[in-house]
DNA sequence: AAATTAGTTGCAAATGATTTGCAATTGAGG
DNA sequence: CCTCAATTGCAAATCATTTGCAACTAATTT
């Protein structure tokens, strides 16, 4: 039995179309290796590494290099949020249009099952570093990795 | 000018005979790359790359590999701690005998200037995250940005 | 102090993630 | 249906990191 999510990623997944008439509006094209790349995206409620889009394609269907240069483009135009989980590979998540995408994960460092966290880091502390260092438009990155109850037994 | 770091860095570093007896006891050989190496992690209050560490040591002094290899076996002996800011590559910086070395950093998106952080993601929240989610032993990986007041201008 | 040996090192080649040059292809708009 | 800029596949290039292996050396033994 999968542990589901409990957050923003168990309702409806965007429309295609919606997130098509985005690229439409940025005069991106919206072409096969797009489309599918963004259905991947649609129903997947964790972030996904490049490698993992690629291997859920059906093979042949889109080049790794094209899926690369892909979410580059939509991390730029904000339609997707780059997570680390410090393992080297870059993750993507699919993220609303209004919406920042920021919020945090949990990962098993045994099986790295992910669990989305809709905790943060307090603001009110965040705002007193910046202050105290001088820093101006501070945020952070922040996962949490342990045990799942599943690799427990 | 330049900023200098409040925190326990500040404080002189650990001996080098403190280091290379915690070496002895493991029965690890103290080389000349191994001394070097440590030298120079002991004058750095910030985490380097292992390329930066080879930019440091005079050149023909040591080989990349031989850090690469160096850092990881510090790292399983608990003498360093890792850390990651998401740019790709890993940066080590020693850490003191009891210390579990967890901190951490407010890095200039500009400059990449590094400042040590002392407040840390709160305990009771991070438990809450642990129990709400049946996860065990769960720590966090958490590191700040923003423009430091020097790339302000 | 020389012999012994396990731990180390340099070097080159192998990996793995990500990027890039380029010629061929194709959406989107007219 | 034409035109053209955006996009793609493929191969080669980069970058961080790892690994095989023969030569080397610090630490221990004799």
């Amino acid at each position: 039995m999968k542990k589901s999510c409990q957050h923003h990623h168990d309702s409806a997944p965007q429309e295609l179309s919606t997130l098509t008439s985005r690229l439409r509006r940025e005069s991106r094209k919206i072409t096969g290796p797009r489309a599918a790349i963004l259905e991947i995206l649609r129903h997947h409620p964790h972030p996904l590494t490049n490698r993992e889009i690629f291997d859920e394609l059906p093979k042949g269907e889109c080049d790794l290099a094209t899926i690369y240069r892909a979410m580059q483009m939509l991390e730029k135009l904000g339609m997707v949020k780059r997570f680390d989980f410090g393992d080297g590979a870059a993750r993507y998540e699919l993220m609303g249009e209004g919406d920042d995408g920021h919020h945090h994960h949990l990962i098993c460092t045994r099986c790295d099952t992910v669990v989305e966290i809709e905790e943060c880091f307090p603001a009110e502390i965040e705002q007193r570093i910046a202050a105290k260092n001088n820093f101006k438009a501070v945020t952070h990155r922040l996962e949490f990795f342990g045990i799942c109850p599943a690799c427990q037994k």
